[in-house]
DNA sequence: AACAGGACCAACCGCCGAATG
DNA sequence: CCATTCGGCGGTTGGTCCTGT
């Protein structure tokens, strides 16, 4: 006898979400908080989904505390430095950039920085040089990875404790995930087509919105971070929230002040 | 202008481990 | 302990957009 299926799957949509689908799943959170399993969201929320599809969307897409857009320099180094370390273990990896997620880190790993790496003679998956000579491979290291990673130094993790305090210890954390302003604002676009160019002037500027004094209660694991790593709610976190309370004519849409549990 | 191939990325699938009864 | 359930993870797929011919 096999594993049941997560949900049954019968009748269930599947595929891109709408923003209506989006609408209800944010206002459902925003109401319920992320505390209730995910198996019960899709019907509370009035969904034909999957729980599953739910909590991913969720996570990958619609957080409010989600960069959007490219990887900036510092943190594809960081991506790099890491898997050196850690291997394709995204989550932990993405845990370390804030803002980011496993998918979003997976997807340019294997869209970028493989390339990238390849192109300077790096193997992706090793972090050593492709060439067979072993001696004189050392010149072949672009400079920065030649200061942060010995290339034949992935720490073995297996014999670590921690591997993601072995990290912390030994990389530089960005002091404050920096561009979140240029990253978000230019590149976002709510709904299911974020490659449909939508207009910038459907975004929002943070500066003109009014938010209620409140904390995001998450349920997510957050014990690997440090407390300043991740900001809930930091600037633009709203950014992609312009369909919840809607507006026309470009009127800038105030937010409830009496957003329920889940936001203390 | 039309087509082909590549690039990109959101979403799905299946497996695993932790939690629970 | 054992069986079951659920959340999370990593690999993969498929649709859309972009670029070159």
């Amino acid at each position: 006898m096999g594993r049941q299926p997560c949900c049954e799957k019968v009748g269930l949509k599947k595929g891109p979400w709408t923003s209506e689908e989006d609408k209800k799943l944010i206002n459902f959170i925003v109401t319920n908080g992320q505390s209730c399993c995910w198996r019960a969201v899709p019907k509370l929320a009035g969904l034909l989904r999957c729980g599953k599809s739910c909590r991913l969307r969720w996570t990958n897409y619609l957080r409010p505390d989600l960069k959007r857009g490219l990887l900036s320099d510092f943190e594809e180094k960081m991506v790099i430095d890491l898997h050196a370390q850690l291997g394709n273990r995204w989550s932990k990896i993405a845990s370390h950039l804030p803002g980011r997620t496993d998918n979003e880190i997976k997807n340019h790993w294997n869209t970028h920085i493989k390339k990238k790496l390849k192109k300077m003679g790096i193997d992706p998956q090793t972090h050593k040089p492709i060439s067979i000579s072993t001696d004189s491979h050392q010149s072949n290291l672009p400079s920065h990875l030649d200061m942060e990673m010995s290339p034949s130094s992935p720490v073995n993790i297996a014999e670590t404790k921690d591997p993601a305090e072995v990290i912390t210890s030994t990389t530089a954390i960005e002091p404050k995930t920096p561009p979140l302003n240029s990253c978000v604002s230019s590149t976002w676009s709510s709904s299911t087509s974020p490659s449909s160019s939508s207009t910038n002037s459907n975004l929002i500027k943070f500066d003109d919105l009014e938010f209620p004094d409140f904390e995001w209660v998450c349920s997510n694991d957050t014990s690997n971070n440090n407390d300043n790593d991740i900001g809930f709610w930091e600037d633009d976190d709203f950014s992609s929230w312009d369909f919840l309370v809607g507006h026309e004519d470009g009127e800038v849409p105030i937010f409830q002040e009496s957003w329920p549990c889940g936001l203390i």
